[in-house]
DNA sequence: TTATATTAGTTACATATGAAACTAATTGCA
DNA sequence: TGCAATTAGTTTCATATGTAACTAATATAA
């Protein structure tokens, strides 16, 4: 039987992989920002960026948009728009005086303080639903996964 | 020993599991935009809604906006702009003349029998680098990750 | 009927994002 | 030295996106 479309193969969008990340990322980012964003109004960005400085300080932007995996535009406008929040505090290298180096503020590591324990019971209430044996295979797949698409 | 941000737990970055999803699926997608963005220039809600009207004919831009997983004013733009560039075509329902009833032109479709191939080639490079085993696992993980969030 | 509520889709606004051009500081090398 | 190339970060501009307000068509029910 002919398929609608000619084509070869068809293509589900429901069973297709990309689709499959994508909505799923999509909804548990939305979740989770939903939890704080009344009381923050961080973006991703500034989310990330906080995130990151809250593991390790004295980072510059360009390690912090690495780390973030976010460009360097983006951790600007959320590097900037922190500082404005009070939330962050830049001082510059002494080596190198186009290098930042960003550091939470005491307001800063409040929320991060606040933040990081509902960003990881999310992540405990959809973990806890999986085996072992599943969650084992997930971490790994997603590993492989990334890896693969770093050479593709 | 104390942990440097006085947190019960940490949180790593690079071990949470919403962050490591989002940077997987933006990945994926925006590889998957490279290999046809010279040629088509189709935003995700464009491609979304030409892949979806591939398979299925005849929807309104509800019936789009829902398989898409994506919010009317997206699919309402997508929509306007395929139709500006000749790749739908656009009817109003007897019934209920609010009602669009969407289909690919010519153009369209040729657009769309294009794009499968790519996309699905791109989706075999992830996929058959993992095993049976894995697939499979991936395949109910993710169903069931996204069943959980939908009740969370 | 006719007023009221609901629904499909669009428009307006505010904000987010990405690419490319830019500024300023630093490095390398003739 | 001093000039070209590189690097860190910012700004600009063009687009994308989400929320809320809107328009027009339909359904409901007095």
């Amino acid at each position: 039987m002919l398929e609608q479309n000619n084509a070869i193969k068809a293509l589900k969008l429901k069973e297709f992989l990309p689709y499959r990340l994508s909505v799923l990322s999509n909804r548990i980012s939305r979740s989770i920002t939903e939890r704080y964003e009344d009381k923050f109004k961080l973006s991703t960005a500034e989310w990330r960026t906080v995130a990151i400085l809250g593991e390790e300080s004295d980072l510059s932007a360009a390690e912090v948009a690495d780390r973030a995996a976010m460009d360097k535009v983006a951790i600007s406008r959320a590097v900037n728009n922190l500082i404005l929040h009070g939330r962050l505090i830049r001082d510059f290298s002494e080596d190198d005086r186009r290098r930042s180096v960003l550091a939470l503020s005491d307001k800063g590591r409040d929320i991060y303080q606040q933040i990081v324990p509902l960003a990881l019971s999310y992540e405990a209430l959809l973990l806890d639903e999986l085996s072992r044996e599943e969650n084992q295979f997930l971490d790994s797949i997603l590993e492989k996964l990334y890896q693969i698409q770093l050479n593709a």
